[in-house]
DNA sequence: GAGCTGCCACTTTTT
DNA sequence: GTGGCAGCTC
């Protein structure tokens, strides 16, 4: 397929700074799939002085895919595709001695952060979940304002500020301690070094020499300031995003950076692509009309050559379980009538707890489907058990994983123990780990737990030294085995049902490490402790998942459905409190989600259903509903209100949406 | 291995 | 107020 006029231009513009507003499904990978083409072909770039940068692990992958495609796999060699986090970590992992790390450090997710944080805040915080909940996120937002520890203590405004900037410092300190990161810190630390280190940053100035970002709108202040970084003053880079996309502030996304790019670089090239060639001329119509209620820099005028397509339709049900079974009805009639299959069909919705109803109204009809989101692999217990030995194995000093899996399975080193252990080592201001070594800690010790502890130490070194001489595959195996681990699972589990459900976990997990490790045809072989914090940032290969392909329905949230198509899409609880959201409602930030049903809109190709309900419980009473002012937004002659179209003069539908709303509002009334 | 009880969350979540 | 879930008992 030719490249458009707009996108062509994107394409061969190379002697600058240049940002690419790119719609909702007007073909931006392929742009970025054929500037990194060009650039090897045509402009004399080699493959490893071109980075591109994506959100997502998906999105990282699926490019690098495209790209050896469409130039070879041989010339794909040697560019730099990943996402953020991974690239940072690379930085890191290169100048980790200027970092004043050791090569061995540990990847603290979510869940390790939470808990190192309860620990450390239990006088303060009381384990009270929602403080901890709260300095967790102030931390990381802290961490993405590019604000360190002393920083933070001089703005604090008031005293829980305060309270949580002193927290933070003493959190800091023990992952340092740990020789551990956490996500913010593969942004933050690589743009601090890259800020304070000429040398440094001549290196990676040299090594990158053009940068290309997808999703630009998401990223956060730590990350534009990377990027700045990265290409210096010969700004040789493009950035694509989409204002109207911007639906993730609330974790610090900064969509001003769009804004900022054109003050930081007054050259900059700005590119506009505006064909559409995803959805009907209606659909795009009316996903036009409602963001036109937004607030915008950059004007854009979205446009379709595509079929102008049926009426968006909105459905009326009684309440949250007739909603779900219209749905299901819907698309079993809309599938017979118009010989379709599931996997043309997708359900979106604001909350993952929408998913519920339909899930069960889906099974009751016998409907394949698939949920994304939900529990993630990673959180269940044996998975991170098995992490909690490798972690340990690659770095001893991660006090996190030790305390986890040092008396699991139990071998005789219980609280009192650990806690004497804990307590020596904080003296001598080493890791438990490393305390275990220490010839005086016989003094505190009785011999029992002395010998336990040793036997405990020698088998990690022992498996540590056995992957480093070259046989990490037969290392990790022999350490599932060691351990035990298998008849751990059939003592503790409920079921053996439940136990061999694990352990299927297990071998995945075993399954992924040895494919990780083994490499393949896009990627190098990994070092086991490069499997561990990759499989930390959830950085591992989707191939060959099963689930892909079947012919399924797919459920997911609007978030969750970014960068997604569909021929047919179902956006379900679209009323007042819940799109937009009552917390938006009253944070005055009405904006955003008006972008989350422009993305839930712009997702749709053919056709596109709207549902709602009369009422539905929420917190166990029993709530009127209202339709959402956004559907009241929409251009009235594209949508058809199911039996109950408010019946409306050409002359009132002149009116401004006030007034549509409190008509609707009467007929709900009734 | 079933069944009971008590706790928690009711906005989005990637890395 | 509800429902899911983990952890406990029998």
């Amino acid at each position: 397929m030719k490249l458009n006029p707009a996108q062509n231009d994107a394409v061969h513009y190379v002697s600058g700074p240049c940002l690419v507003l790119a719609g909702a499904g007007s073909g931006k990978t392929r742009v970025i799939i054929n500037k990194i083409g060009y650039l090897v072909e045509k402009c004399g770039y080699k493959a490893r002085n071109i980075a591109a940068v994506t959100f997502t692990n998906k999105a990282a992958r699926e490019m690098k895919e495209r790209v050896a495609q469409s130039m070879g796999r041989k010339e794909a060699r040697g560019l730099w595709i990943s996402t953020f986090h991974t690239l940072g970590l690379e930085i890191i992992k290169r100048e980790h001695k200027v970092l004043g790390l050791k090569p061995g450090f540990s990847l603290f997710d979510d869940q390790d952060t939470l808990a190192l944080l309860k620990e450390l805040t239990q006088d303060e915080l009381d384990e009270d979940k929602d403080l901890l909940k709260a300095l967790a996120s102030t931390i990381s937002n802290w961490k993405g304002g590019l604000i360190i520890p002393e920083h933070a203590r001089k703005i604090a405004k008031d005293e829980q500020q305060h309270l949580f900037a002193m927290l933070y410092q003493r959190y800091a300190q023990h992952m340092k301690a740990y020789n551990a990161l956490d996500f913010d810190d593969l942004i933050l630390m690589p743009t601090l070094l890259l800020r304070h280190h000429e040398e440094v940053r001549t290196r990676w100035q040299t090594k990158i020499q053009y940068l290309l970002v997808d999703e630009y709108q998401d990223t956060n202040t730590s990350q534009y300031e990377m990027v700045k970084l990265l290409v210096g003053d010969r700004a040789r880079f493009t950035v694509v995003g989409d204002d109207d996309q911007s639906i993730y502030s609330w974790r610090g996304a900064k969509p001003q950076n769009l804004v900022l790019l054109g003050t930081d670089f007054p050259q900059l090239k700005l590119i506009k692509l505006e064909q559409n060639y995803r959805s009907s001329q209606r659909i795009l119509r009316a996903a036009n009309i409602l963001i036109a209620n937004n607030p915008h820099v950059y004007d854009k005028a979205l446009f379709s050559e595509l079929a102008y397509g049926e009426p968006l339709r909105v459905l009326f049900a009684a309440n949250e379980e007739q909603e779900a079974e219209r749905v299901v009805a819907e698309i079993v009639r809309h599938k017979f009538v118009g010989r379709t299959q599931f996997g043309d069909y997708a359900i979106l919705y604001r909350g993952n707890h929408q998913s519920r109803l339909l899930e069960r109204a889906l099974m009751t009809n016998r409907i394949p489907y698939k949920l994304s989101g939900g529990t993630s692999f990673f959180a269940r217990a044996e998975i991170k058990d098995i992490m909690g030995y490798l972690k340990l194995v690659v770095n001893p000093d991660d006090d996190n994983a030790f305390l986890r899996i040092v008396n699991l399975p139990k071998r005789g080193i219980g609280p009192s123990t650990l806690e004497r252990l804990g307590n020596f080592a904080n003296e001598k201001h080493i890791s438990m780990f490393a305390a275990i070594f220490e010839p005086e800690l016989n003094h505190h010790l009785p011999p029992a737990a002395m010998s336990s502890l040793y036997q405990f130490g020698r088998f990690i070194v022992e498996t540590g030294d056995h992957a480093e001489r070259g046989e990490p595959v037969e290392a990790v195996k022999h350490l599932i085995r060691k351990i035990n681990y298998e008849d751990y699972l059939y003592e503790t589990s409920t079921s053996a049902k439940a136990a061999e459900m694990r352990m299927k976990n297990i071998s995945e997990l075993y399954r992924w490490v040895t494919e990780m490790l083994a490499g393949d045809e896009l990627d190098e072989p990994m070092t086991l402790s490069e499997v561990v914090t990759r499989l930390t940032l959830r950085d591992m290969m989707e191939r060959n998942s099963e689930d892909e392909g079947g012919d399924q329905v797919q459920l997911m949230t609007l978030h969750a459905s970014k960068g997604l198509e569909f021929p047919f899409v179902f956006m379900v609880g679209v009323e007042e409190r819940i799109l937009p959201h009552q917390t938006s409602i009253d944070e005055d930030n009405v904006d955003e989600e008006r972008r989350l049903a422009y993305v839930g809109i712009t997702r749709a190709q053919r056709e596109l259903w709207f549902t709602l309900c009369r009422e539905r419980r929420q917190f166990g009473e029993t709530m009127r509903c209202e339709p959402s002012r956004f559907l009241l937004e929409l251009p009235q002659d594209d949508v058809v209100w199911e039996n109950r179209k408010p019946q409306q003069t050409e002359q009132e539908r002149m009116q401004t949406g006030r007034a549509n709303i409190s008509s609707l509002r009467d007929m709900f009334k009734k």
